[in-house]
RNA sequence: GAGCCGUUAGCUCAGUCGGUAGAGCCCCUGCCUUUUAAGCAGGUUGUCGCGCGUUCGAGUCGCGCACGGCUCACCA
């Protein structure tokens, strides 16, 4: 018999028996009165003597028997605590019961005095026990914890059990959350909430999920983005508002990218893009001194400083740097094409001469951007909701911010000229008839909306996986989100 | 979608030149009343990812497939 299924016996075997003895192995109430965390608070807490006596309750992480004395560990959520059980104390049949019908693995809750061991470890002296989950099948392995990353994955809770490092990511990535929205709700910002089910997606440059609502027989696509959902808000008078949550690209699967993943995006009225670059940076270096406390960060074995002023360096000067070729004497795609070619920079083929500029961009600026970095000004063709430059009319006011080789967000002096985006979204229309797959659907419902006057506005959008991974000197993103997505296993 | 690498016990990993599949932990039995990688003695574990082929004989060689990792392509 396969050795899993043995033991998964064995243990219902043995819940089975408690059931006998009158058990019940998984009672709905627990009655604990400290976590463990508390429990040992209380102890260091408590005058020279006296006698601190609690019931705590967990998971059974390791158990050493020692004939009449056992000693082992509980975990709950704020740590763990060690528990000694001796037959004197609880009587044979107690003891006996936690000897031959208790697992690791299983939760139990235990009650007693806590005291110091000869080593000095505080331990509960446990007078009263109880089985309070049990489990069917066994841990990983106490030594070397779980390895194997297809597990880790697809099994996140062992993943959770087995490594504290894990743990501690989810826990900084809530942190950073709340951090965020501390930050823009102080700032007079509104969190709001729009539609993930779209009829008409848009607001990016992706191929959307598409699914079907059977009572309204109609196609909805699930949404690559939030931005014409919060302008219409904008539209409609609240002046600073934000989103955080997930969009859905249907797209390949990378250490940078999962299907789906969660962004924020904000707007402000009444302000342009330098004022969002003003806001990117305070809010990046105020978050990172509030959860790791301090504003420089290491990523990759690089000391990055998010304080600011960040660099800021236009699109075309960067380019200029790292590869000598200057956009702007090469303003048509052949010519361009050439440039790249003569000093030996490989690019794949782009529908149109914007995407090629982010191509080679790509290629040669944005590994170096490791100190934070703001690259601005955009070429028009493939930024389709910002405003043109007054003086450079193929160029948008548009950013995106660099953190150690990461992109890590875009931004722009939201278009709100109507005509303009009309024509926009025309351009768009010829490219994806084209060829290009990721142009942006013409949204006449958000024509009407501009139609009615929006304000000047400064809009931001930012991974929060990658700020994340950022943070927590990751570099693939399925080590920051829970349950990325993965092959189903057949 | 392409290339490279990987997949052996529940976990972490060995497995030589193609010749009876291993270790530690876990688990089971016994001893052990301050241990903490507890210890000591004994014992069990397997579709070697799946399939086909080569061979007297395949964990090992070949082909195909699945899943995972990395790189590329695409994007944030």
């Amino acid at each position: 018999m396969p050795e899993t299924r043995e033991r998964r016996e064995q243990r219902i075997a043995k819940l089975e028996r408690l059931r006998e003895l009158g058990i019940e192995p998984y009672p709905a109430r627990v009655h604990r009165t400290h976590s463990t965390a508390e429990a040992l608070e209380a102890f260091q807490q408590a005058p020279e003597g006296q006698r601190v006596t609690v019931r705590v309750a967990g998971r059974l992480m390791t158990i050493r028997v020692m004939g009449r004395s056992t000693f082992a560990h509980i975990a709950d959520g704020s740590g763990r605590i060690q528990i000694y059980l001796r037959r004197d104390l609880l009587g044979e049949e107690s003891y006996e019961l936690f000897r031959r019908q208790v697992d690791v693995g299983d939760f139990i809750e235990a009650e007693g005095p806590l005291f110091r061991t000869r080593t000095g470890e505080i331990t509960v002296e446990v007078h009263d026990w109880r089985l309070i989950a049990k489990a069917l099948r066994p841990l990983p392995e106490k030594w070397h914890g779980l390895k194997d990353v297809e597990t880790r994955y697809r099994q996140r809770y062992l993943d959770l059990i087995a490594n504290e490092e894990v743990r501690q990511i989810f826990i900084l990535r809530s942190k950073i959350i709340r951090a965020i929205r501390r930050f823009l709700d102080e700032r007079g910002f509104l969190e709001v909430e729009t539609p993930i089910l779209q009829p008409i997606y848009g607001g990016a440059a992706a191929r959307p999920f598409t699914t079907y609502h059977n009572a309204l027989d109609r196609t909805l696509y699930l949404r690559i983005a939030d931005e014409l959902y919060l302008k219409r808000l904008i539209i409609g008078g609240f002046d600073k508002v934000y989103e955080i949550g997930h969009n859905f690209r249907n797209e390949g699967i990378s250490v940078k990218h999962n299907p789906e993943f969660t962004a924020i995006e904000i707007y402000q009225a009444y302000a342009d893009y330098n004022d969002m670059m003003r806001l990117v940076e305070e809010l990046f270096s105020s978050v990172a001194q509030e959860v790791l406390g301090t504003t420089t960060i290491t990523f990759q074995g690089h000391e990055i400083n998010l304080a600011p002023p960040w660099r800021r360096l236009t699109m075309r000067e960067a380019i200029l740097q790292e590869s000598g070729i200057d956009i702007e004497e090469h303003r048509d795609y052949e010519s361009l094409w050439q440039a790249a070619e003569e000093r030996g920079i490989k690019l794949t083929k782009q529908p149109n001469w914007g995407k090629l500029v982010e191509k080679l961009f790509a290629e040669t600026v944005e590994p170096t951007l490791i100190q934070p970095t703001f690259i601005t000004d955009y070429p028009v063709e493939i930024s389709p909701l910002a405003k043109r430059k007054p003086e450079a009319p193929h160029l948008v006011e548009r950013f995106e911010f660099f953190i150690g080789g990461l992109e890590c967000g875009n931004a722009f002096t939201e278009l709100n000229d109507p005509l303009d985006q009309r024509e926009r979204f025309l351009a768009q229309r010829k490219e994806a008839e084209g060829g290009d797959e990721e142009a942006h659907p013409m949204d006449e419902d958000f024509l009407l909306a501009m139609e009615h006057g929006m304000p000047p506005t400064g809009g931001l959008g930012f991974g929060i996986d990658r700020m994340v991974m950022l943070f927590t000197d990751q570099t693939s993103i399925r080590e920051v989100i829970l349950f990325p997505q993965l092959r189903s296993k057949a």
